[in-house]
DNA sequence: ACTTTTTTGTGTCCTTGTCAACAAAAAACA
DNA sequence: TGTTTTTTGTTGACAAGGACACAAAAAAGT
């Protein structure tokens, strides 16, 4: 395995072991609500005016997937969903005061990893955080450019199907 | 959000790119079997002597899932198991002809997306990959050093208990 | 030796997420 | 304006994987 291989190798080990790690922590204390329902709460709660679109496009799942999840978290009274006056097509979802208490709780645990953590990041300089964001950054762009000729490519088959 | 967070988040980012992209193209060629199955297929190729345990455990996944998955490749006639005359335990994999013509098919692809995101990789420096590698070499160490606890607190858990 | 614990693989049930098809609204287009 | 295309959210059928329980074999204790 050449160095590029073993850059992503070790990485992706790292986020399935943190994942893994994280989740038992948080089935201590949320033991209650399911990782992807935490997920969810954690982004309604910190973003203005999400829907099922902005979820489903942040966690890399279908719109079907999310639907479920947050029908779920509605009759479960987390969440509560609103509408625009001017828009009776989209869908919007905010916390409840219960929802809020499950998000006040996740922040916690958030800090707890990052506490858990922060011996990694001890030594590790600003330039060489830098670094690895530029590089990280780079390959996205790459990865956007990539998936894009995708879609262009889709839409010209389908234009041909026409 | 800090750099700490940042470094994590944009390499989240590019494996869930990446993975959407490389399935998408492995479904071209290879649209008659499953992600997983290639994966197995994959590793069973590489490695002498691979079982359920050794599979489940790269992927992190269950022995459960695993089972299933070879039990089905063994019915397409991909892979087959043999045994060890000293060991009537552990069931070993092997590729058949065909499941060897599709390693090298997948072996290709992956060829391809390498050259597809060579790129990305030009204007890095040995330095910089060594530098990724060894933060994420430690963050591993660190994280197993923390499952470990764990098992060891399970451990103690369970001796409480008799 | 023999008893207990751990490892290994499997089967059953259940949960989760995808896919495909759909309706309703909005946006684009002419 | 009216028509077509795209976006948005939902549902039902299905598949993949996890949790759990289990039996058989091996390893560890004693």
């Amino acid at each position: 395995m050449n160095k590029e291989e073993q850059v992503l190798a070790e990485f992706w080990d790292l986020f399935n072991k943190k994942i893994w790690l994280d989740a038992y922590k948080m089935k201590e204390s949320l033991k209650e609500y399911k990782p992807s329902e935490i997920h969810c709460i954690e982004y309604i709660g910190k973003s203005e005016d999400s829907n099922v679109t902005k979820l489903a496009e942040t966690f890399y799942m279908t719109r079907s997937a999310i639907s479920k999840i947050t029908k779920k978290l509605i009759e479960k009274g987390l969440i509560d969903s609103y509408q625009k006056p001017d828009n009776k097509k989209e869908i919007y979802f905010r916390l409840t005061e219960q929802g809020n208490a499950i998000y006040k709780v996740h922040e916690k645990l958030h800090k707890e990893f990052q506490d858990r953590d922060k011996a990694v990041f001890e030594h590790i300089s600003e330039k060489q955080l830098d670094s690895m964001i530029g590089f990280a950054e780079k390959y996205n762009k790459h990865l956007d450019a990539e998936i894009n000729k995708l879609g262009v490519d889709l839409k010209s088959e389908s234009f041909d199907k026409l």
